[in-house]
DNA sequence: TTAAAATTGTGATGTTTGTCACACTAAAAC
DNA sequence: GTTTTAGTGTGACAAACATCACAATTTTAA
């Protein structure tokens, strides 16, 4: 388990063993459940997650009570209510478990401590900062060029994997369309 | 013009005089007219661009020719196609003004040394970073949550201003929807 | 194992939105 | 000042998509 992070880390920012035993001193270790909540709508978020293994869901829900999947967090993942967590207010999204998932987690003053007190890692924070944004930037790309059907192509190309780990109903709720039409995208 | 960056700056990271000359130096100052590309999609990306006055546009140009705006740029922003930037890979996105503007330019290279040479200067980036990933989510959000007529209203709540800026036609490519649909929409 | 719950496909129908067309206005260029 | 260009509104029609309903299947839980 130490090990994946490690290596994860080392794809970007190489570590010393002793860097990395210093890294890991602040995270904790977690297993949760299918369906339990890593974050809850409405509470605070005290832990930025990376995805050892397992698969989350990190959803919205509006007025009307219907849930939006704003993102997947698959194997080597990091993910988190960022706004709700940098800014210590409460969730606005949900960090929900679609499988078994085991987890590291790191609190925010941890996250600031450790950043500073290791200049690689704030290196690798920043990186996947940078990384995260351009992958949002992309899917507002796919929002804003492509159809139902062309997202939906797009997705199975990007995560062929997702198709056998989660129902339609999940991936429509991703895609922005009715579980009706996604059944009906030829393909 | 060098006040608002350093004024900029402060607001997340106070700078003292001599640090922010130092950042200065690693930028450079320039000025474009109105319809003046920074970026042109297929070509090198050299800079990021911090927006002293005026507007750009970030647009996505999609394989029948039509324009999609990524994002609009305005006073006090962080632009660039980072994906590209980042990378040293071609530009998938142009960069464009919609009136005259003002910039600071900064080189990937020196970016690089600014957040080596100056810590204060990589938080401050990575704070922009995570900032920059919350609100494209949130873009997102509004994708999956509104249709096009409460993400005009959003938009109009959340940036008045623009609207005395830009053309219907521009807002139109921004939410995603045609000029006519915009043009028909109550609010 | 059996009952309950979740998942999926599909028809019918209405709403939303895109596309094409044209007229009108305002701004920019000559 | 006149011509060109860009921006805008609106009608008519077609395509995309949402919603409601129901049946069939699979998965989960007791």
């Amino acid at each position: 388990m130490k090990e994946k992070l490690k290596e994860h880390i080392d794809k970007l920012i190489p570590l010393t063993d002793d860097e990395f035993a210093f890294v890991l001193s602040h995270f904790k270790f977690d297993k949760y459940n299918k369906n339990d909540f890593l974050i809850q709508q409405g509470e605070d978020v005290d832990y930025c997650y990376y995805v050892v293994t397992g698969l989350l869901k990190l959803i919205y829900m509006d007025q009307g009570g219907k849930q939006h999947i704003v993102s997947f967090a698959m194997e080597d993942w990091w993910e988190s209510d960022f706004s709700a967590y940098f800014t210590q207010s409460k969730a606005k999204m949900s960090l929900q478990c679609i499988e078994n998932t085991v987890v590291f987690s790191i609190g925010l003053s941890d996250y600031q401590k450790l950043s500073t007190e290791l200049p690689k890692m704030e290196r690798f924070f920043l990186q996947k900062s940078n990384l995260g944004h351009i992958a949002s930037q992309n899917r507002i790309i796919s929002f804003l060029t492509s159809s139902a059907n062309e997202r939906y192509e797009q997705l199975l190309k990007q995560y062929p994997t997702l198709f056998q780990r989660v129902s339609k109903t999940l991936l429509a709720s991703y895609l922005g369309v009715s579980r009706e039409t996604l059944s009906r995208l030829s393909s």
